[in-house]
DNA sequence: AAACAGGCCTAAA
DNA sequence: TTTAGGCCTGTT
């Protein structure tokens, strides 16, 4: 297919759209900027190309993406301006509120932020998606897209059906047996995503911590980025720091955020990563 | 070279 | 309930 073939949504104001912000705030492994700061990934089994320039944002896949994935993925009915102006009424989060402008919570596929959060664990950005883009060529699909070749974010099945020389190949390390038993606990139904997901955040994150080699940080991370769950508060080491600078040494309790703590967690996070 | 990286598990108090 | 040590691997 042509670009002239494929659809192109305009955000018309960006403000609360930002690409970086989207990308780079830690949540998703799987959109790389090329020189222009414009954006390829996948999800859903679809690539997209996005990008901001003069104050808007664009979208850019095939034909019907938007409304069959974009539209949800980048949660774009929420008003992520109005939530930054609550949260940035918390005077000390204020700069990174600011900062973080045009930041969103994705929506992504359950068993993809599962799955990658438990790769994350101990790791760093470069090498946490260097195993996903490999787990990915090895058993996803392929999808073209403008002339190249992607692949989508392998089912939990095809994961689970791996044998243990070819996982090897991701160099995962100890991940790699969470990663295999996570697997097959999806793909064999005993793992129930959609129906964890449909619990109360307390309870959801119980479910998920009895998958073994999901702990506190990344059953956090699964419930925010692939379940929806806006009120969980993933604290890692970059939080701890952003904690102690915000709210000082002490106690702390992020359920003073209510509702979208996980958005003033991303705020803090990205802030914390990517000023200057 | 040794330490560290977006943790988790187990054993031991 | 909290704490220490080990764990695969790659990078600095």
């Amino acid at each position: 297919m042509s670009v002239a073939e494929l659809e192109k949504i305009c955000i018309e104001d960006c403000e609360d759209f930002s690409p970086f912000g989207i990308f780079d705030c830690g949540q998703a492994f799987r959109w790389n900027a090329d020189e222009n700061g414009v954006y390829t990934g996948v999800a859903y089994g679809r690539a997209a190309r996005v990008w901001s320039e003069n104050g808007k944002a664009y979208i850019m896949s095939e034909p019907g993406g938007y409304e069959a994935v974009w539209r949800d993925y980048f949660d774009i009915s929420r008003d992520y301006g109005a939530l930054r102006r609550e949260i940035s009424r918390e005077k000390t989060l204020e700069k990174a509120c600011e900062f973080g402008k045009g930041i969103r919570i994705l929506r992504q596929e359950p068993w993809e932020a599962l799955c990658s959060f438990i790769i994350s664990q101990c790791n760093n950005i470069p090498r946490i998606k260097g195993i996903v883009e490999k787990l990915c060529a090895l058993c996803g699909d392929e999808v073209g897209f403008m002339g190249k070749k992607y692949f989508a974010f392998p089912s939990a099945s095809a994961v689970a059906s791996l044998s243990v020389k070819e996982l090897d190949t991701l160099r995962s390390g100890y991940r790699a047996a969470y990663i295999s038993q996570a697997a097959k606990g999806v793909a064999d139904g005993s793992i129930n995503l959609a129906e964890i997901q449909s619990l109360p955040t307390d309870e959801a994150k119980r479910e998920l911590l009895k998958i073994e080699g999901v702990g506190e940080k990344v059953a956090s991370c699964t419930l925010l980025f692939g379940l929806g769950k806006l009120d969980a508060f993933p604290v890692d080491v970059w939080m701890k720091r952003a904690i102690v600078e915000f709210f000082g040494e002490g106690k702390f309790d992020y359920r003073r955020f209510g509702r979208y703590a996980g958005l003033a967690q991303q705020y803090m996070f990205h802030y914390m990563r990517n000023r200057k």
